[in-house]
DNA sequence: ATTATCTATAGATCTATAGATAATGC
DNA sequence: ATTATCTATAGATCTATAGATAATGC
């Protein structure tokens, strides 16, 4: 039984080329997911024709699964993937796939929605950055940034709607991910208090 | 200048296939994207005939756009919207791709990823619940659920990456997010301090 | 009559392969 | 010689439309 084939190194152009191509890839399999995301955009984006891109890769199942392989949760930089999740709350855990279809119109920078943004949800938003600014001016409350006092809230409510599918797996139950409004409770509670005390 | 064409009442079948059809849509759409998403998928799942689908709406993009606008964010239920949205920090703003890469598989229901975390990622977290509930016990923290605390800590981490684009519009900015470093250390260490001071 | 559904299919897009041609490295 | 790239295209899939047929509501 010879040991036929030593594993010849790759050249230059190898590696070049797949590490053009992963990052292409990220990039679009990012924005679209799996199957939005074409071979042709990819290649172009990798500033290579489309069958070429087959040359370094036989499909795009691998390729995506070479980029996820990379996002190994046992890898070095811990905190790198640690870092990877999200939340849920009353009505993300009511509302589970409207909170979905959301994230996947955010994930593609908001293509359709931005207008909409900027129309109503900025005044909104600003009208309670000015409210929680006058809790602070008060002493009510510790002197954070209104702007991600929101956008943590907000965090809050969709993590546990977007990533049950990774919940689930941490949590060992099959059931939906548990409402995790005794911790926010705790957590916002514990925030609204002034520094002082 | 007759007023031609007095706008008809739409007939119960409308009614209800229409609202089957979105509910359908919804289903896919929030898994797989617009692009991902096929009218043969949400045909079979509203029970219809792709042809007969079109029947009722004119393409995929007014499905796609009929839903979004269901988000209204001046809508009634102001919370049920304002609890759309996440975060970035540390690693989430210098790898944004890689976050929202892992965000499309996990909006999907983890598919490929789902054996990875139950390997590798179950023990880590499991490992730091019991360091965090040490803490607890030692009462250097404040009594909360560690699984949550970790949750809480990851969705701050990814929401500044994933939902960069209604960040930038809300932050009025075209940079990048900027880091919420200074916001979550004053949120993390408020949240450390044990009850009693 | 009007509304709803079906069959059939055109045309576009996408993945993947075959086979020829060009570039590179001994 | 080996490696890399290109052209051409088969076969699958997907959106959308045309036109016939069936079901429904006066």
């Amino acid at each position: 039984m010879p040991d036929d084939a030593p594993p010849k190194a790759p050249s230059r152009i190898q590696l070049r080329n797949r590490r053009r191509i992963l990052d292409a890839a990220l990039d679009v399999f990012a924005v679209h997911g799996y199957r939005g995301a074409t071979l042709d955009q990819i290649a172009a984006a990798a500033g290579l024709s489309q069958p070429n891109l087959l040359y370094y890769f036989a499909g795009k199942e691998e390729l995506h699964v070479t980029l996820l392989d990379q996002l190994d949760p046992s890898g070095d930089p811990l905190e790198e993937i640690l870092a990877y999740v999200q939340r849920k709350l009353d009505m993300a855990r009511d509302l589970p796939r409207e909170s979905r279809l959301f994230a996947n119109e955010i994930l593609q920078g908001a293509p359709r929605m931005a207008p909409h943004l900027e129309a109503d949800l900025k005044p909104l938003f600003d009208e309670k950055c000015g409210i929680i600014q006058s809790w602070i001016d008060a002493g009510k409350l510790a002197p954070i940034d209104p702007r991600h006092l929101i956008f943590a809230n907000w965090a809050a409510t969709q993590h546990y709607a977007d990533f049950g599918a990774q919940i689930r797996v941490l949590l060992d139950t099959d059931a939906p991910a548990p409402g995790a409004d005794p911790f926010l409770q705790t957590l916002f509670t514990n925030l609204l208090k002034p520094a002082g005390r």
